[in-house]
DNA sequence: TAGTAAAACTAACAATCGTTAGTTTTGTAG
DNA sequence: CTACAAAACTAACGATTGTTAGTTTTACTA
């Protein structure tokens, strides 16, 4: 499925980098020794240190972008949907922890092109979960807060998992989910 | 109170810059020009890139360690000291929120002494935190869900808020107060 | 075993990094 | 007006950055 070759090894070895000190901080020749090769060589693969951080952060987003796209088409009720996107939280973070901390922290040093693609992509994630929640709440099903806080704080803690799931990998994905939804939705009181 | 000058500008100026870009991605010659003078001049005024950054997060999470040892040895009700720490990560992003970007994200560029203490820090804080909802659990005035949810979950929103609130700005501290204490503790639903 | 393509290497580049030394300008108090 | 300190400046340093060019090694396949 993934093109699984030298190249993206190279890619999951930058997540891991990135992740730890943030792209900035990450040299080629750090890279280059966490691979057990010269930084030169790493350009026999790699166009250049820009395209890794293309690579990881895109991908992620189309992968959010379309998880959210089939939720919102599908006829399932406010409620079932709010958990389908924790559901996709969760997956993602646990089939790409490392990648998400670039998502998170490094987005902004992506170049012109894939920059404003990304923040094409987060917008209307953001937007789509805002109409979720602004339906539910219109439709009486979500308390009548105000919404911006619902989804911001909703969001926060989904885009921070990747943070936390690491040092809790005893947890069953099944149980996090269903325990995370419990929380998310209807409170710790 | 603060020592308002030239030292004190350098810092709040680096503070917004970190943000938006990340500690290693900002250079001195960057920050020189934000503040209209010329790298080498802002060494009349701070000893180094490193003390700008140390000064920013240490200041910071001592803020939150006062905060938090308040609260701790306070007689207030489980649910009264929730309240107080939501109102304190509220009261301190509208009073440094561009410097939480660094707290959040930059930490770990901390040098050797600073790096101990504040992951000293933190670690005590998240102690305290999870102490007080362990103990709501017990007295059966939480819902018996995991803590380590209801901590991570609670504190990704505290600590996100200097994102957001910029954005939000029109809300009124103590409305956005009430909001985030129902939607944090009694939930979306 | 000879040929070939992938993947490593050495060496170096121009640019930029944080920082220092030494000098000049600016603003204020006597 | 003078003296002085604060705060700016110019010029440069050694180190490190991402990257390129050209070469050698490695691992298969015919």
């Amino acid at each position: 499925m993934k093109p699984e070759g030298r190249k993206q090894e190279i890619i999951d070895s930058a997540a891991i980098l990135f992740k730890e000190r943030g792209y900035s901080a990450v040299t080629m020749r750090d890279l280059a020794r966490a691979m057990g090769i010269k930084a030169a060589s790493l350009y026999n693969h790699i166009q250049s240190k820009q395209e890794i951080l293309a690579s990881i952060i895109i991908d992620l987003a189309e992968h959010f972008t379309t998880g959210m796209n089939e939720i919102v088409k599908s006829d399932l009720t406010i409620i079932k949907k709010l958990e389908k996107i924790i559901e996709l939280h969760i997956d993602i973070t646990l089939t790409n922890a490392d990648g998400l901390a670039s998502l998170n922290n490094d987005w902004m040093h992506l170049e012109e092109e894939n920059l404003t693609y990304f923040e094409q992509m987060r917008h209307d994630y953001e937007e789509n979960f805002r109409q979720i929640v602004r339906t539910g709440v219109n439709n009486g099903v979500l308390a009548n807060n105000n919404i911006e806080i619902i989804v911001f704080s909703t969001l926060s803690t989904l885009r921070t998992l990747y943070l936390w799931y690491p040092k809790q990998r005893t947890i069953d994905p099944d149980i996090l989910k269903k325990d995370m939804i419990t929380v998310l939705l209807k409170g710790i009181i």
